[in-house]
DNA sequence: TTGTACGCGTTATCAC
DNA sequence: GTGATAACGCGTACAA
């Protein structure tokens, strides 16, 4: 059902004029008023809410932001926002801004720098106090370009300069306590299956999980990391492999949730028990991938929420003149399931 | 490493004053070079946008939004951004709002209706020229509270006003083309099972399915239609429970990919080959699940980008007076992979 | 062709 | 305690 009526129903916002007019006072007291300022009556603080209540007067966030300067905006420019990274950040970020009341412009360059540029130049000329950019890999990335007039802080994958704020999980360490928990439950050949080689997530938690290998005096089973694709079928054939070349193993550490399920899967149709024979962990915590397995998967957690919260965190902070430089890391959490119990 | 000084390097941004200035002209001549006004001769133009250039200059949104009365900005209410279904939706949304130089303001409400009366209030205070709402489940919502001075737009999930604007998935049709791909591929044998019971995208697909059957002068395998819950282990055990009954089958259209994927472990166990013995269907087509599953999972596609997109150009259409009242139903397409090939 | 002046809605500063 | 008035940055009639 098409109307031709032009403006259906909408009226033109209230505005301080009118609420003053209603409550037959100056706009200048009415803004007191509404403001709190404790230069104004009690009886004509009240006639003034009651006329803005009366009216659902809400004051124009536009032209309180080009008096004031500051707009209580900041833009989150993310990468890849089917990617299941962006979004807690983005969840914990908008939780931060939440109880600040400042509200959060939401752009996805899709990996497209141009695209990316098109978005920062559109956040800028919106007035954002601050930038939020989350990447979809954690490999370093360049700095935006030219001089930006406000804070940026990026997420998930650091800027490649030292004199940027970043925030990032600590693949390195949470590598490292993933063996440790493995050995925690008395297990000692131990593979490492992950994902693509080029991706500084596969390297960093390989060489975390090396480091813990070696302070225990212990090789990786089969001797050396398999790196392949973030796949489930790269979990079933790497575990495959393993197992046809007779590689002794009594746990297996994947690169990722998906990983970990076609291992999963390849170590039921040979018949060993998981976590009886082989424990197995994930990494990611995908609830739909971790809590649905059979057994459920013990995975690492890198509190992308939490870290997302960080990130506003330190742009506030940024914003309001405190500027910590560098990149920070957040540690991960290790959630254990039935594939590493006992 | 914290640095006190107050605004590191952060300089005021450029105002039009500046490029005038910089140029020797007034501001008003700047303006019109700068917007493209023909009032100005091609020398001066030139001039204008060299200083603009080089003072990096972009126009201040706001001040520009509180003289034209519209902001180019759009609100996003979403009710559960870690859900799947809120994604799409938002990207395509996105998409349709960059094509105009449009930014979304992102808020996510959690479900809570507290909360999202607390996000409209905000939107609205920014002058936002229309609202999308996106629910998480299929079921229709109460609509917004208020009259509001802003047109909305409810994705995915419909309001339960029909004088509002509503863009949703036409899951009866998605039932109904489901079973038509599984009959066209010669199987009669039909098993249907399905999420929570209480959910509107249970009842939809079934009801659509069991038309399609009837149509066929079918019933479904087992008589019933299976309700339970949107997870794998419902899918093991529910097709578990057919096979252990005797229920003859030869297809199984399952309510989500999830559920597919458990159906498909449990076939695989009982040694029966998908798609040669039993063929099966999954919704949703979540990559993640149909793409890694063994055979790939053909699945029901629910178009979602496609939807925000509509969605936003619905609202672009409403914020232009063009209101089209009701709930629109976007048709699902179905992606066929290895499990119904034959 | 160019410049002057007003207004968008709000807050802050000053008189009264 | 209250009310004019000047900003904020921009677009645009209107006058020059």
């Amino acid at each position: 059902m098409v109307q031709g009526d032009p403006t259906p129903g909408r009226r033109r916002q209230p505005t301080l004029t009118d609420v003053a007019k209603l409550a037959g006072v100056s706009i200048a007291t009415a803004s007191k008023a509404l403001n709190g300022r404790d230069q104004v009556s009690p009886t004509t603080r009240a006639k003034v809410h009651d006329a803005a209540e009366q009216l659902a007067f809400s004051p124009n966030a536009l032209a309180r932001g080009l008096l004031a300067g500051r707009t209580g905006t900041v833009g989150l420019l993310t990468s890849d926002l089917e990617g299941r990274f962006s979004i807690p950040v983005l969840m914990g970020a908008e939780d931060a801004a939440g109880e600040g009341s400042i509200s959060v412009f939401l752009c996805d360059a899709r990996g497209d720098s141009i695209r990316e540029q098109f978005h920062v130049k559109a956040l800028l000329g919106r007035r954002v106090d601050g930038l939020i950019v989350v990447g979809s890999r954690t490999d370093s990335r360049p700095p935006l370009r030219g001089k930006l007039a406000v804070p940026v802080v990026y997420a998930y994958a650091p800027s490649q300069s030292d004199d940027d704020i970043s925030v990032v999980s600590d693949n390195v360490g949470a590598g490292r306590q993933a063996i440790e928990h493995l050995l925690s439950i008395g297990r000692t050949r131990i593979a490492h299956i992950s994902g693509e080689h080029g991706y500084a997530a596969a390297q960093d938690r390989a060489k975390g999980a090396m480091l813990a290998l070696r302070e225990a005096g212990l090789r990786p089973a089969g001797d050396r990391v398999l790196f392949g694709s973030w796949t489930e079928s790269w979990g079933r054939s790497a575990a495959a492999g393993l197992l046809d070349k007779g590689v002794e193993l009594d746990a297996i550490f994947c690169g990722s949730d998906q990983i970990a399920r076609g291992a999963l899967d390849t170590l039921r149709e040979r018949g060993l028990s998981v976590p009886g024979d082989v424990a197995v962990m994930g990494f990611d915590n995908w609830q739909v991938l971790a809590s649905n397995a059979r057994p459920q998967l013990t995975s690492v957690d890198m509190r992308l929420e939490h870290l997302g919260r960080l990130a506003a965190q330190r742009l506030f902070a940024a914003m309001d003149g405190r500027v910590e430089k560098g990149v920070h890391q957040i540690g991960c959490s290790i959630v254990v399931r039935e594939s590493t119990a006992g």
